[in-house]
DNA sequence: CCAAAAGTGTTACACCTACACCCATGT
DNA sequence: ACATGGGTGTAGGTGTAACACTTTTGG
């Protein structure tokens, strides 16, 4: 057996959230993803952009800690919030070792239209991003990528919306992350299909045109799927780890005997 | 804008990998999933079992150190080493805060036969551990639950196996890790479908029937689906994190426009 | 009445499943 | 020769993609 002495000086542990929220662009009208990043006040990378986070205190739990540094830059609270990755390695900070937890949210956007900016924290589109502090670009890159791979499977869009909602909003929130458009017909009954929409019995008057029924989500469908440690934080709406890398990946059955 | 003082007193950082092999049952002649675990040396939870792991030293990669502690316990090297999840929860480890970052790892079956064991590492079968120290009956339950979806999705099983292999191996890993059968047939135009087959020409001869053909694993197709982490460490043939969550994920395109 | 989006129906196609069947080797 | 697993062929079911079509509102 290896001997197993506390350590004496560790590497310092950090956490940092990828904040997503989606903005209608004034020129296009379409949705599109942005993520807010605060401005660096001290030195490695002084005045540099970089993910909201912070170092973790003693008496927090990690995902506490993600959506209090949430909170602190944005004034919201996520409607999702999910840990991504741990990014540990040695180079990755000048200065000292630092390990970073990082968590990924998504935030009710007409919330956050009205977000704190100031001069230290600002909002910019998530696929183009100027160059961030530390590696953070990387993560960012990483955190478009699970969002994008698990909207193709997991129901998370309505994190985005309000509690009730039309389903072209729902489908424009799919549009506006997997960028693509999708078949308003075939995107009706895929979601109908899954469960978990309630029509509400209400309808979204003063449209131009036939107004959509409203619905809302249900949480109660999903959990089957969300893993082991879904249970854990009940957290509004869904608060579990992947599928994984999901990855997910639970569509299809398989050849069977 | 938060002060953020460097900390006096932070959690300890630490590193622990589930360690997958496949052996084969005496009576039943199946192979099924076993994990190696360590006796615990001192306090906290003293003789029981836990995974392998140790503090991360303050010069090491959080995968190498998931690596070192594999290498230590079974003598092995891992085919397949990936991040599983940080467990930070406050109450989890009794006498001060441990923060464990965790992998997942797949070793070749037929070399975990003859691995360590002496008097304080014992393989398990993975799904009738007794108790465990710490959370870690949790943390095995979700790298079990990692393993059985991302092995739907993604190529991973060649792992367990040597350089070259026949179809049936292949499919007796899918078989053991899924907990049902597969049909030979259908296996088979699957496996040849993913492209990362290669075959090598050769036979496998020394069977009571028909030869059958060994192939050989392609690992320069699968990166496309593993995200944008994957470039980074190589390890001989896949180190990838997740899809996530994703997990997975990639089967299907969508409704399109 | 017209435009436009909501919502329904239908067909074509891809893929998975199940199972029948032939092939090749050791005993 | 024959038993056994290797390997191929094929029909039926399921679900998505594409698109035509009807419905319902505001202007």
């Amino acid at each position: 057996m290896p001997v197993e002495p506390v350590p004496t000086h560790d590497a310092r542990l950090a956490v940092s959230t990828v904040i997503f929220a989606l903005r209608r662009d004034e020129a296009s009208g379409l949705p599109s993803l942005w993520i807010p990043l605060v401005r660096r006040t001290r030195d490695p990378y002084l005045d540099d952009w970089a993910l909201p986070g912070g170092w973790l205190p003693d008496d927090e739990e990690l995902s506490d800690a993600a959506a209090r540094t949430l909170g602190e830059t944005t004034g919201l609270a996520p409607k999702y919030l999910e840990q991504l990755y741990t990014f540990g390695a040695l180079g990755r900070s000048p200065g000292g070792r630092v390990v970073s937890v990082v968590y990924w949210a998504l935030v009710q956007s007409d919330e956050a239209e009205r977000a704190t900016t100031d001069e230290n924290v600002r909002w910019c589109a998530a696929d183009a991003l100027g160059r961030l502090a530390f590696d953070h670009n990387r993560i960012v890159e990483y955190a478009l990528w699970r969002l994008r791979t698990k909207m193709e499977y997991a129901r998370i869009a309505h994190a985005f919306l309000g509690d009730t909602f039309t389903l072209a909003q729902l489908r424009e929130v799919h549009e506006a992350v997997l960028q693509r458009r999708l078949d308003p017909a075939n995107f009706r009954r895929t979601m109908e299909a899954s469960g978990t929409l309630v029509d509400t019995g209400e309808r979204l008057s003063g449209t131009p045109h036939r107004p959509p029924k409203l619905y809302r989500y249900d949480a109660s469908i999903d959990l089957a799927d969300a893993g082991p440690l879904a249970r854990t934080r009940a957290l509004g709406n869904g608060a579990h780890p992947d599928r994984g890398e999901t990855d997910p990946i639970l569509p299809h059955p398989r050849m069977r005997a």
